[in-house]
DNA sequence: AGAAGCAGATTAAACGTTTAATCAATATGC
DNA sequence: GCATATTGATTAAACGTTTAATCTGCTTCT
C-alpha cells in the first residue's frame, strides 16, 4: 500500500533517469520511440498517477479552476456546475467551488479565496449588476450580453423575442411581464426582447415581484386574477421560478391555463416538464456556454506564461450569444374567448387532458 | 506585479532562514516572540500568501475534499453544495466538485478522478441503493441512517413520522404517499416513518411515480384526483418535487388545496414557500450534516498521518442522526368534509384565500 | 579525416514549503 | 566554575515534477 509511485520509482526500476520518463510521458523532450514505450507500459504497471501538487509546484499552473455563482442557492446552479464540470474537466482542470451566499461583497472575497488557493482562473456568473473588477487573475465571466465585460452568455434578448413571437402567435395581445427587479441585466434583456416583439402588435405590462414583496411580505400573492380578469392573456415570467409561483397562483384561483391563460418561463429548470400543466419555456445552452468559457479561460492561462498564441483563439464575436431554444408544452395555448371576456370561464370539472392542444412543434418535448 | 512573496522573500528582507520565517508563520518552531511578530509584519505588508503547492508537495496533504453528489442536477444540490463549501471552507478546506451525471458506475469515477487530483478525502451522496467501496482514503457519506456506512444524516425516518402526526391531527386518515422508486434508501425511511404514524389509525398507499412513467411515459398524470375521490385527503410526497407535481395536478383538476386535500413534501426546496398554496414540508439541518461530515471526514485525515487523536473526536452515534424540521405552511390543512363525500366539492370562485386558516407553528415560516 | 550536426540520453537547478537535525549561546544545576 | 539543559536560531534534506543546459556517441558533410 506504499502511497503511490512516482517518476523516481519508475526511473530507479528501469535504470535510467527521471528526466527522461517525464519526457516520456509527456512526449516533450527527446525519447526514443522504444524507450518511450517501455516506460509508459512500466509506468501503467506501477500504476504510475502524477502528483498535481509536484506539477503545479514546478510549473505554477495548479489546473484547477474556481467557479463563483453570485447566488449558489438558485436552482440553476446545479446546470452550471454540472456544465463547467464538464467542459473543464475535458480540458484537464478540476473545479473547486466558491460562495458568496448572495451577498455581493462577499462574492469578492469568494473569489479572491478561491485565487489564494491557487485557482489558475475563474468563472464567475455575477450578481444582478455587479462589475467584477480587475483579480490580476484570467477570468470568465457569464452573465449576459449586455454586461460589460462579459465572456459568453445565453441570448436572453433574443429568448424574450421568441417567447414574445410564440404568444403573439397564438394570438395573445395583452401580456403582463414578471420579473424580480430591475437591477439584473439577464432578466432586463429578456424583459426587452419580449416588448420588442410585441412593439406595435400588442400590450405588455411589468410586474416587479420585487416591489410587490417589499410592500406586502415575501410570497405575497401577486394579483394575477384579477389580470387576467381584466384582460391579461398571457403571463410571461423571466424565470421558471416566477413562471410556477404564477401557475399555482392562477389555478388556485380558478383560472384554467392554457384554457383561460398562458404562462411561459425561463431556464427550463428541472420541474418544468412534470408540473400541470408542463411549463413552455425558453432553454440555455449551458454545455456551449461553458465549453466555450472554458476555453476562453484556458487561452487566457496559457497565453500568461509566454506560451503565447495556441492554437485557441479568443473568443469571436458571434460565439458570445448562445442562441436559446423555445421549448413548447402545456401552459401556453391559443387564446380562446374574445379579447377581455373569457378569462372568467370557470374550471372545468375533471382532469384537463390537453391531449387535444394543438401542439407546434418548434422543439420538440425532449421526456427522457 | 513580481507574481507573489514566498517564505524567502521574507527570510531575505530580514535576513533569517527560511526555517524560521515558516516556523512564525505557523507557529510550530521555536521562534522569540519579537522576532515572530516582525516576521508575521513583514509577512502582511509584502502581502504574503502561502503556496498551497508547496505546502502540499512537503505535507502531502492538499487540503482539498472532493464533493460527489450522485446526481448533481438536483435541486437539493445547491443547499448541499452551499453546506459542505462553508463547513470546509470553515476548516481550511477546498472543495472540488465532481460529477456523476446521475450515472451510478460514473459516480465511481468521479471519485477517483477527484482522489487522483490530490483530494484528501470525499464527501459522498450517493446515488440510490448504491455503495460506496473502500477508495483507500477517507470518505464521508451523507445518505441515510439506514445505509450501511453512513456517516451522518438526516433523520428521515423521523422525518416521516412527524409529517404523519401532523396530518393526524389535522383528522386525515387516508393518505397517499408519493415516492419515485423503491431503490432509495432516503424515500424509504421517509415512508418508513409517515406508515408508522399511521399504523393503526389511518390507511396508507403507495404510488411509485417511477413505476407509472415507465408504462405511460415521464411527465404523465398521475391519477390523484381519481384518488381524491374516492376519499384519499392527504397526498404526502417524499420530496417537493413530488409534491408539486401533485399540487399542480390536483389543481388543474379542480382540486382545492387544502380546502379539499392535503399535500406535503420533504427538503424545502427554494420555491416551496412562494407557490400558492405554500408548501407544507420537511427541511433538513444541512448546515449541523455538514459540519459533522466534514468534521468526520478530517479528523479520519488527520490521523491517517500518525497525528494520532487529536482532539476531533469521531462521529458519536448520537450525532449521526440530524432530527428534520416541520415547516407548516399552506398546502396543509384540516379536514373538512365527511370522510369520503367532501372531496367532490367543485372549486370555490375567487382566490382561495387561506388567511382563515388555522396556523399551527410547530415552527413558524422563515420568510426572509 | 576532421568538423559539424544531431539524436538520445543525463545532470542539475528550480518551484515553495515543512521539518528533523544541528549548532551557538545563554540560563540552570551542583 | 564546569557540566548540562534550554532557548533561538540555522542547515539541509525532502516532497515530485519540469526544463534548460550539458554530455556522449554517431552520422554526415566537405
Amino acid at each position: 500500500m506504499a502511497s503511490r509511485a512516482n517518476l523516481s520509482d519508475i526511473a530507479k526500476a528501469l535504470g535510467v533517469s527521471v528526466a527522461t520518463v517525464s519526457n516520456a510521458m509527456s512526449g516533450k523532450g527527446r525519447v526514443s520511440q522504444e524507450l518511450g514505450r517501455t516506460i509508459r507500459e512500466k509506468a501503467k504497471e506501477l500504476g504510475y498517477v502524477p502528483s498535481l501538487a509536484g506539477r503545479a509546484l514546478s510549473t505554477g499552473r495548479s489546473h484547477v479552476l474556481g467557479l463563483v455563482l453570485a447566488d449558489i442557492a438558485h436552482p440553476l446552479f446545479p446546470q452550471f456546475a454540472q456544465a463547467i464540470e464538464h467542459a473543464a474537466s475535458e480540458a484537464g482542470y478540476g473545479v473547486l467551488i466558491g460562495d458568496s451566499r448572495g451577498d455581493v461583497e462577499a462574492q469578492t472575497r469568494a473569489i479572491n479565496r478561491l485565487i489564494e488557493r491557487g485557482a489558475d482562473g475563474i468563472v464567475v456568473v455575477p450578481r444582478h449588476g455587479t462589475r467584477i473588477g480587475d483579480i490580476g487573475r484570467p477570468v470568465a465571466v457569464i452573465d449576459s450580453a449586455s454586461t460589460p465585460g462579459n465572456t459568453v452568455a445565453a441570448d436572453h434578448w433574443n429568448g424574450g423575442l421568441e417567447i414574445g413571437r410564440h404568444l403573439l402567435e397564438l394570438g395573445h395581445r395583452s401580456v403582463a411581464i414578471i420579473g424580480l427587479h430591475s437591477d439584473s441585466n439577464v432578466q432586463n434583456d429578456r424583459i426587452g426582447g419580449i416588448r420588442e416583439a410585441f412593439a406595435g402588435r400588442g400590450e405588455t405590462r411589468l410586474i416587479w415581484i420585487g416591489e410587490m414583496e417589499r410592500s406586502h411580505g415575501s410570497g405575497c400573492p401577486l394579483g394575477l386574477v384579477r389580470l387576467a380578469e381584466e384582460g391579461v392573456t398571457a403571463f410571461a415570467a423571466v424565470s421558471d421560478l416566477h413562471a410556477l409561483r404564477a401557475i399555482t397562483e392562477l389555478q388556485q384561483g380558478g383560472i384554467s391555463i392554457p384554457g383561460d391563460v398562458s404562462v411561459t418561463g425561463f431556464d427550463d429548470l428541472i420541474w418544468a416538464g412534470v408540473i400541470a400543466p408542463s411549463l413552455t419555456t425558453m432553454r440555455m445552452d449551458m454545455e456551449r456556454i461553458a465549453e466555450i468559457a472554458i476555453a476562453d479561460l484556458i487561452s487566457q492561462i496559457e497565453q500568461e506564461d509566454g506560451r503565447a498564441t495556441s492554437p485557441r483563439p479568443p473568443v469571436s464575436p458571434d460565439q458570445r450569444s448562445i442562441p436559446m431554444e423555445l421549448i413548447i408544452r402545456q401552459s401556453s395555448g391559443p387564446v380562446l374567448g374574445l379579447p377581455a371576456a373569457g378569462a372568467m370561464t370557470p374550471v372545468l370539472a375533471g382532469p384537463a387532458s390537453s391531449s387535444t392542444e394543438p401542439r407546434r412543434s418548434t422543439t420538440r418535448e425532449g421526456s427522457d
